[in-house]
DNA sequence: ATGAAAGCGCTAACAT
DNA sequence: ATGTTAGCGCTTTCAT
């Protein structure tokens, strides 16, 4: 690798243009009083010299980055994944950059937020489920006035801007759907105990059944005894699901990833889907899709609410206290060419 | 959110502990020439102050950032996702932080480079396949004297460090597997046609079966007629070979998800999947693991790769001009347990 | 509308 | 072993 050039500065461009340094600075932040005529001359030079501000020493004078930070989980998971796509498609187009600050499930995010981060000048950041939770969290970051974005937040919905999918509206939907298709006895693989979005999935999947009509003896509700293993956890739930008591015709996962294992196993055991068992997941992910048939799933709008998270970071006011809903769509698997159904 | 307090800095630690600030930057930067006392009073004046060091003003002084930049693919998908798990966590682990640099699959990544990332002064960038062929952004990094580092290049394996999965070793593996367990005529769902890694993986596969002993003629190769739909291609293929002329018991897909395509469409054949037909893919996704029975897979080490491209990024010397080669491993779906077999 | 001076917080290079 | 000086490249403030 060649030593690299020496760089062009602000000066070396008014030197060229025949300007102060501080003239090209003017043009560069396209502040108003400058002539044009002036402000032709000094584009000229940027061009000719291939000019490029330099962001540290921009960071410094200014003391603000150029940086988005979005917390994340370290595991492969496809909700995150979207986000950072939206994220990052959406900094970029703000002329920012998206950094990823990878928290360990077992660390406290505050913490490493001030260890890690406070010294960085993040212009925003971005708080996915679960370290939007972190009360410890939000005070550190209100008590450097760190700018933020809430992305599904359990706590405090007006404490600060927050953007969420509607689970309960989905859920909602997805039972009206099941219910109109005939069904009458429903299982339910609930997720991880504790865990918010279960909670509201599963609880407003059952009672908006319940509102329909159906009775709570015909819901049953299942949870893996270990959630180690995806594939496994499926298994487990269809073995109690499918084989004991009066077997449902219509199962919600929690999940795509969990639903998609449920009906391997359901498969195994010789039943049609969805003639014979309708299986409903949630997130409308890369697995629902590859399914076949492909799942019945809510669609969050994942990258758009990331690009709407930067939107709000990069916006001059601190974006208010808005909380923005979300659409839900809702996918149906009895019908494989997969349309979806506005809300 | 409240005003941010007033930054403490270098000179504010000196002053509380009597030295100067320069005397306190050794202390911070680890530097030897400090005597143990000194050093105790300034750490303890850090801890007091909860000095954090401005991330900009250090950039500026050394010209130096503490960033790595990851170019990548604007979509969903599991190798990118895996590659970034791994990036981010070593950045994490050297200090450092994950940048993730989107381009879109129609624009030039030199000119990108060139607007938007030469100003940032990147310590170092992640080239992953697709970027790392591109001659125009391999000149412009060398030009500029940018340290890099290549995951699984196409080109000029010997101009810069790289690194890469040896994808012939893990689909000879896998026919010398499918050829032991008996079968003898295969199928071959092939890649994208002019992607390196599909020549290689779809023409390893062949001549190492042909090696065995098999006929050229019981290898049936077929692409799908669409890249569109991940699904639709499985089905397309799955067609094809399942459908017309002499069944293949053994298929080998490009990659996982387009086995798990082809397997569902496989199974409404009632096609019994592994005892009827074997099906194998490649890179032991999530899609692998999910699917029941477990997908025959080839693994790429893909956290360790990134993980090691950090590594040589962040070590003082340039990293050589070192060859990585990287052991594969065979997961068998006739065995649902699921072990490695190491190379 | 433009320029000159000062300084953002740090470190390299030279003192001592 | 520690302190002093002079910038890094930009922006702010205050002149003009």
């Amino acid at each position: 690798m060649k030593t690299p050039p020496r760089p062009v500065t602000l000066a070396d461009v008014g030197a060229k243009a025949g300007v102060s340094a501080k003239t090209v600075s003017r043009v560069v932040n396209r502040h108003p009083e400058v002539t044009p005529a002036t402000r032709q001359r000094v584009e000229a030079a940027i061009a000719a010299t291939g000019f490029k501000p330099n962001m540290a020493a921009r960071s410094l004078a200014t003391d603000r980055s150029f940086l988005i930070g979005c917390f994340i989980v370290n595991s492969h998971n496809f909700y995150y994944a979207e986000l950072v796509r939206g994220a990052a498609r959406a900094s970029r187009r703000y002329g920012f950059h998206l950094v990823l600050e990878e928290i360990d499930a077992d660390e406290s995010v505050a913490d490493y937020y001030h260890e890690k981060m406070r010294n960085i000048g993040y212009h925003g950041l971005i708080l996915p489920p679960h370290y939007c939770d972190s009360a410890a969290l939000l005070d550190a970051l209100e008590e450097d006035g760190q700018r933020y974005v809430r992305i599904s937040p359990a706590i405090d919905p007006d404490r600060s801007p927050s953007i969420y999918a509607d689970d309960g509206q989905g859920v909602s939907e997805l039972a009206e759907h099941l219910w109109r298709l005939g069904h009458r006895r429903f299982g339910v693989l609930a997720g991880p105990v504790g865990h918010l979005a279960s909670t509201i999935r599963c609880d407003g999947f059952v009672q908006s059944l319940v509102r329909l009509g159906c009775s709570s003896s015909d819901i049953r509700i299942e949870r893996p005894a270990s959630w180690n293993s995806i594939a496994m956890a499926g298994r487990d739930v269809a073995e109690r699901l499918l084989r004991t008591g009066e077997r449902p015709t219509a199962i919600f996962c929690y999940n795509d990833e969990l639903a998609a294992a449920l009906i391997g196993y359901a498969r195994d055991m010789n039943l049609s889907i969805p003639h014979d068992l309708a299986v409903a997941g949630f997130d409308d992910s890369e697995t629902a899709r590859l399914n076949w048939p492909p799942l019945t799933t809510v669609h969050q709008p994942i990258v758009e609410m990331a690009e709407r998270a930067v939107g709000w970071l990069v916006s001059p006011e601190p974006s208010g206290q808005t909380i923005c809903p979300v659409a839900l769509k809702i996918r149906s698997s009895t019908d494989p060419d997969a349309v979806f159904i506005p809300e």
